[in-house]
DNA sequence: CCGACGACTGGAAACGTTTCCAAATGGGAA
DNA sequence: TTCCCATTTGGAAACGTTTCCAGTCGTCGG
């Protein structure tokens, strides 16, 4: 493989100077520009990037770490970021954590090896001392959808409290009143945003306010689908469900038509925190708060390159929209 | 932050016997093990990766080139082999061809400036100069799922004509004649080689041989959906739909809803090449077949850090299986 | 008791870049 | 012409590791 070398010797230049063309900086003469260019292109030559890392101690590696990337959403959150930061001459690292804290901070380890630039950050949980003293040694850290207690870095979440809003305002006109709502984690700050602003709103917009219309899960189906049935066992039978989001509105269905069968459960309206591709297709259609996940992919890529330019950088709330399916 | 010479110097050893316990490698007596091992934990210390990749010539990262990780396929495929990775000492960088061969290109040069130890790719198409010189600068490569004509590299995928047995037999014992088939690119193998194994089975499971109810997308569900559209705007009216992957189902049924209006598309029966999770809650229920993305995402990894150790690597065919959903 | 061999160690070179520094070159003003 | 300044250049140091090479030390066999 050629080296930085190989091309100042065939550019008949010395090895500064190529260095300087190929890496954009520095004072170059357009005649020593196009020889070098010329040797580049015919050599083949592709810089070395950890060489290159070491000695400008900067990598040009951005890491995200999402809870799981088969979850759309975040798998919509990885694309956006890793498109915007492409463009924006960036690599993305990606890690899953699979909402298991040592595996999360297995891969910080990692990242801090790979000597990463900055981090995005879609965290289960509270802060881990891992993170902790990585974002204490500097790290450009943003936080994307999900807060973490005590830990101040900017962060690009939606609006939880909003989304929840156009839900109730739904549920009102609809005119349920026995309505069960599947949450997530009180642990992750969106279950504990969701959940809050569900409790707060219920009286408010004539909802039954019997806590036993309510269950948490884990955000993830197997876990919502348990914790629906908890809610049928207690007798409770609602005429609308409320899934705090994707994953969880599946295993709520999946509940449903278990234990009441499908006709039966065909007379239950649902609506869902995150908007599926495939709503349109279930019946009763599954109406839906739609947060841009690609908005807030791309927001935290730039808000992270402001980050390691040194900026000062605003936290953002991304509000969302409702897709109303009902008839 | 600390350096192995800190380590080294706290450790009271010199430089290259700090190396030796930390990377594992060399002889080293018990008493500097725990010293060195003690004094990196009290400092806290994690190996520079890029000083670490530029001496050794290992990175011990992998490349993973997707065409789209938002496809839920193609993100169990790299959850699945980011957790073998993980496991066996390795790290994923992600990549999102799109589709498009010039970012795949781009992103294939990315890799080679990280110095990937190997990669794994989903490619699309054929294979592009680039992907062929790296290839030949002896570059450890496998492919996912789909096959690349001229390019000897082994392979992992899915077993597509006798998935698409298993939807023929299954057309035939629900006694389909008019069917429609939602294709994908021919350019890519898996859309070629289900095309042709459907072409080929239909006469003999007594289905219409007319070609007019064939019409091929490009594997994304707004390509899919206008080709479904084309079907139907030659006038034919199938009883039952046969989709070539995920998303190509999932806009085979918007086209057929919008078309023929709700009530008149539950009419007609859906199968599909790959299982989505909501396949059941559709009604009718759409069948399909279940390839396991998983198994391809974590024999990829084996398989190619076999290649990576120089090891002789066999192709596999991974079989499919079928989940009948029909009354 | 001596020699040889093994385990272990310290020191230094090397990996491929970027970046600093000093020197060379050129052009314009006096 | 001479001087000065700005631009460009070559050379060398440095980044943090791994790995090679000699050498030291202790031990064991003869």
């Amino acid at each position: 493989m050629p080296t930085i070398k190989d091309v100042a010797r065939r550019a008949g230049v010395s090895l500064g100077t190529a260095s300087r063309v190929l890496s954009g900086g520095g004072n170059t003469s357009p005649k020593a520009r196009s020889q070098v260019q010329a040797a580049a292109a015919e050599l083949n030559y592709i810089a070395n990037g950890p060489a290159r890392s070491l000695r400008s101690t900067r990598t040009n590696v951005l890491g995200l770490l999402v809870s799981d990337i088969r979850n759309p959403f975040f798998s919509e959150i990885a694309h956006a970021a890793e498109r915007e930061a492409m463009r924006l001459g960036y690599t993305v690292l990606l890690a899953n954590a699979n909402e298991d804290e040592t595996q999360a901070d297995e891969y910080l380890r990692i990242f801090a090896s790979q000597r990463i630039d900055g981090l995005l950050l879609a965290p289960q949980g509270p802060a881990s001392p891992q993170l902790e003293s990585m974002l204490k040694s500097g790290l450009p850290v943003v936080l994307l959808n999900r807060l973490v207690e005590g830990l101040d870095a900017p962060s690009f979440a939606t609006d939880n409290s909003q989304g929840v809003g156009l839900v109730l305002d739904w549920l009102q006109t609809r005119g349920h009143r026995d309505v069960a709502f599947v949450g997530g984690p009180n642990s992750i700050s969106t279950g504990a945003e969701r959940m809050a602003a569900y409790r707060a709103g219920r009286e408010s917009h004539g909802i039954n306010t019997d806590d036993a219309f309510i269950d948490a899960g884990d955000f993830l189906a197997d876990g919502a689908e348990r914790a629906m049935m908890r809610i049928l066992e207690r007798g409770k039978r609602p005429t609308a469900v409320f899934g705090a989001n994707g994953p969880t509105t599946l295993g709520a269905l999946r509940a449903l038509r278990w234990v009441l069968g499908a006709s039966e459960a065909s007379r239950v309206e649902v609506v869902s925190f995150d908007d599926l591709e495939w709503f349109e297709f279930v019946s009763p259609a599954i109406s839906a708060v739609r947060h841009d996940a690609a908005a807030i992919g791309t927001a935290g890529v730039t808000g992270l390159l402001e980050l390691i330019a040194g900026q000062p950088v605003a936290s953002q709330r991304i509000s969302t929209t409702f897709i109303d399916r009902s008839v």
